[in-house]
DNA sequence: TGAACGATTGAGCAATTGTTCAATCGTTTT
DNA sequence: AAAACGATTGAACAATTGCTCAATCGTTCA
């Protein structure tokens, strides 16, 4: 008996299926990329943030106050946001303005709102 | 100057667009369990678990081939799912079947999908 | 009944994460 | 030029996470 073999006997019997699907699976660096995607929402703070810019344009002073959280830690949030493209921002003069990258973004929240409430 | 204030002068400027978007906000129970639900999806096995599932109901065994991990590891990963009512299972003799609670979860892949194709 | 097997579970751990705090940057204002 | 302010950043720390390993459960089969 094999090693690979040893991991379960029954595939065998399921060997297509299992190959079936293993082929029908994209490649690693489309999964690192989708979780990264879905970890980002995946913190209150941040889905917060994505909310609250749904609603309105919003600079990191204004965010902090909607949230009730320090400057500080909205900044290092936003910055998350900006690296996976969700978020950008406009500089205006001292201010930092932030909005939503694209509808994509309150698209997923919704539907994910949908499972929420079963 | 009082404490609040202290935060931001600016935001005295803003302060209707702030309490428009903080009226807007759901409550924090609704942003846990949508940041839960995020989550669930924001692991490189678990995503690649529900989107196998996606393809066929599976056992534990054959999952663990498909993604060339221990069964234990597998199995962790699936209660975490099954908590969240992203999957489900049923028993047949030792094997356990696992599928896809419902549609919303392929949604969710394929739109997230769709922001990492930009 | 007892051995084999698929699956689950808990402890332990290395790695990652989210916040605070303090320092700093860039712009505006005096 | 100096002070004030919005924003960003890095270090540090506590908390969480995902895996391995070993033990165990429930079912099947000899």
């Amino acid at each position: 008996m094999t090693e690979k073999d040893a991991i379960c006997q029954i595939s065998l019997v399921n060997e297509k299926k299992v190959s079936e699907v293993r082929n029908a699976l994209p490649d690693d660096e489309i999964f690192s990329a989708l979780s990264d995607t879905f970890k980002a929402f995946g913190d209150m703070t941040r889905v917060r943030i994505l909310y609250a810019l749904s609603k309105s344009e919003l600079c990191v002073c204004d965010l902090s106050v909607v949230l009730e959280m320090s400057v500080s830690a909205i900044s290092h949030q936003l910055r998350v946001l900006r690296n996976m493209n969700l978020v950008r921002y406009r500089k205006d003069g001292k201010m930092a303005y932030y909005s939503l990258c694209d509808d994509h973004v309150l698209d997923l929240i919704t539907l994910a709102l949908i499972h929420v409430n079963e």
